[in-house]
DNA sequence: TGCGCATATGCGCATATATTTATATATGCA
DNA sequence: TGCATATATAAATATATGCGCATATGCGCA
């Protein structure tokens, strides 16, 4: 739970979890231009989320692929998708 | 939402709206008994709350109580009570 | 084998956050 | 007014977090 929270808790990790939450896989290059972030920096949101189970990852060639953990317990897995409604609802009445 | 995610990144806060989301009100005295918190940290985490908009406060002659916010919109409601229900679901998992 | 691309990680710095201690403010009551 | 209770806040300190830079590692390809 609290490294769940502490994953959402960052804004460059919740745009990460928004674009991986529809089920694709999408490498960390992919991410770092989507959300114009460095290569460290990206790397090291992606283990944050990796080591809070939000997310799994795939070594294919030399890219790594990140997606969205399946097997997550759906309570957590609520508590994402709450957080990302919400900030795609307030991001929606910003605009 | 930012604000809002903050305060749940802590268990004594999210301790204490597990105790204020049923909507009754309580007084910080009340709380620090029932968390285990000293007074200024008490204090210091129902500010944060109160920051966030997820809790009101009113004196009552000597006391403050605090209560859940009714007006909090509802999809950032729906969050605090998924986080909420996740947490009492793993600790009924731990027990 | 050597090179280039993709990714991960160690290090140091700056900033944010939490905690304790001490003190200030507000209220009720004698 | 003076004291007790309840709450807030300031200062000091410890700890955590995020970032960039440099470097290491893994992989494909010539």
């Amino acid at each position: 739970m609290q490294k769940i929270l502490t994953a959402l808790c960052d804004s460059t990790r919740r745009a990460a979890l928004a674009i991986l939450w529809d089920g694709g896989e999408h490498c960390v290059c992919e991410l770092m231009d989507r959300l114009g972030a460095s290569q460290s920096r990206m790397s090291r949101h992606m283990k944050v989320l990796r080591e809070a189970g939000l997310v799994l990852d795939r070594r294919d060639a030399q890219w790594v692929r990140y997606r969205r953990n399946p097997d997550l317990a759906p309570e957590f897995a609520a508590v994402v998708t709450a957080v990302l409604a919400a900030e795609h609802h307030t991001e929606l009445e910003t605009t």
